[in-house]
DNA sequence: CTGTTAGCGCCTTCAT
DNA sequence: ATGAAGGCGCTAACAG
């Protein structure tokens, strides 16, 4: 590998003028720049950008830690972070904590390799964010709350998304609407659970506690959901599930055992999945501004970066998307 | 920052005898080893990955190029790919090359900020490929041929997929088949529509000019043709379609305007991608093995690392997925 | 087992 | 406009 000194060699001048005409600096005559540029294509010269980030102690690059770099939920997400990261000029990789291998997002967050980053992976401990976040190493975390001078929360407003879903229902008629929950320990699982409460609580009904069943959030566990809950022959007339996979595999369940939806049971997920449109029924659901989210996690970096210290949290909009897997009950 | 050197200081040993104790080198006394680790803890220190890559010469990450991150083809490939980096101890990242800026992918690609590289993506040119490839840095391309010492070529047999798309639906009786084109520069495009020409001579029937119709790759192209055929009034029988994405956008369209699919007018897609099989009505499609594939291209990435000189070009298999947007013409 | 030291390749101040 | 030189933070000979 030709390094800048061979370049400078080459091209008979000193490194430094070499680097200068490398980088395009107007401090070198076209003449010796010319014969640089000459010299390092003849020994097709690559820059080696680690020596180059070291030097300057930055690397122009965000980082994106996703616990699933292909989950359904994503794109939009990180359509968002690019498009702000490159209007910055910075570049953009993503890494994924998958199986709760959190080996690359360590590199990220621990060893300077990226100038900020966006986490958006629940394997990622609070204790590992705080350890790194400072001054000149900005950290925006999503769905979750992490008070810290140098940390940035941003979430959607589930506790009113789980409202409005739970609240649609009621208003069609529904009285009997259970909870199909995601894990325990998630916080996305209990805010959205927590508006779901409170649209019951205003219509005055009491949930039994059978009504809040533990599911998961991928499409398997709602599958074997939507299995037991007709198997147990009580079905409800409506089900609220804790995001659209899940809804999506309920679906699925009862389709094949003959459950009709909606006039059976109505179904609401949330997230609204760019396949939630495309399922039969199509799926109400909560809409998530996943975009505006990536935007604003992005900003919120580069505020920082530039040394404006930006409000620590930030709360974005949830809204209910009417489909055909809601009806009026009769 | 605290630096190693820090540490040592702190430590009272030399920075020597710190990185040991760092990296648990067993060359260092269980006693010193403490001491230097209680110094790092107190200190916070973290260590500078950049400096130790440029130390070292290598990254232990290798880097995903894609043409846009989100894309729903790439689930399964990346996961492909994640899993068998993982299993060699490296990280991987990707990046996109969205709306053409290839800055990101150049800083892997040029600048030694991997250790090798998956593309994907083809505003990537092949000169830019072709002046990086050596023998310590691997390059596979998926999806395009690029003979080089140092290029490994990864494709789906796509002229096989065309062709058992086209069988499938001769075989069902019908004769007025029409390809949903890509764009003309793509090689893809081009593979399908000689499967999809070969099927035809077979059968002796000779397409017609305007039975190659332009479109492009995405759902909104396949929405316009769609539109277009209805409004000229000429249905086909059947309309294989460039990709899965493309076919949905036809269906689409063909909902609207009152088009049944698939007793009026069969649909075949390309890709198998998730949505496919939530579509109304079910695509009938080509699966490619994606999953696979990605494993494929890191395996030989970490074979090429290692020294071997693998095979330069591999033909994944391709093969139908038969759904309801098909039926025999009666 | 521990310390000294020479780079990895680059950028940039300071002289000239 | 160009050259000499220091140093970013780390690892790994080498010497003790």
């Amino acid at each position: 590998m030709a390094t800048i000194k061979d370049v400078a060699k080459l091209a008979g001048v000193a490194v430094s003028t070499a680097s200068y005409a490398l980088n395009s600096s107007s401090k070198v005559s076209p003449d010796t720049a010319r014969k640089v540029l000459d010299a390092a294509k003849q020994l097709n010269y690559q820059k080696n950008g680690l020596a180059r980030d070291l030097k300057l102690s930055k690397t122009d690059t965000i980082g994106l830690i996703l616990s699933n770099m292909s989950g359904p939920f994503y794109s939009e997400l990180i359509n968002g972070v690019q498009e702000v990261s490159m209007s910055h000029g910075y570049g953009l990789i993503a890494c994924s904590s998958l199986n709760g291998d959190t080996k690359m997002a360590h590199k990220f967050i621990q060893e300077r390799r990226v100038d900020g980053v966006i986490i958006l992976a629940h394997s990622i401990t609070d204790e590992m964010i705080i350890q790194s976040a400072r001054r000149d190493f900005p950290i925006v975390v999503l769905d979750r709350v992490l008070p810290h001078e140098h940390v940035m929360n941003v979430a959607s407003d589930n506790v009113t998304g789980g409202y409005l879903a739970t609240k649609h229902l009621l208003d069609s008629g529904h009285t009997d609407i259970r909870y199909v929950a995601g894990s325990a320990n998630s916080r996305d699982n209990d805010l959205r659970f927590q508006g779901y409460l409170k649209a019951l609580q205003e219509k005055g009904i009491t949930p039994l506690p059978n009504w809040n069943i533990q599911g998961g959030f991928t499409k398997e566990a709602g599958y074997r959901v939507g299995k037991l809950l007709v198997m147990q022959g009580q079905l409800p007339t409506a089900l609220f599930c804790v995001n659209d996979e899940v809804a999506i595999g309920v679906i699925q369940a009862f389709d094949e055992l003959g459950v009709r939806i909606p006039d059976d049971v109505s179904i609401v997920g949330f997230d609204n999945i760019e396949i939630s449109q495309y399922v039969t029924p199509s799926l109400t659901t909560v809409n998530q501004s996943k975009y505006e989210m990536g935007q604003l996690a992005a900003h919120l970096v580069f505020q920082a970066l530039q040394g404006d210290v930006p409000k620590k949290e930030y709360i974005l909009p949830t809204n209910l998307v009417l489909r055909k897997s809601t009806v009026e009950k009769r």
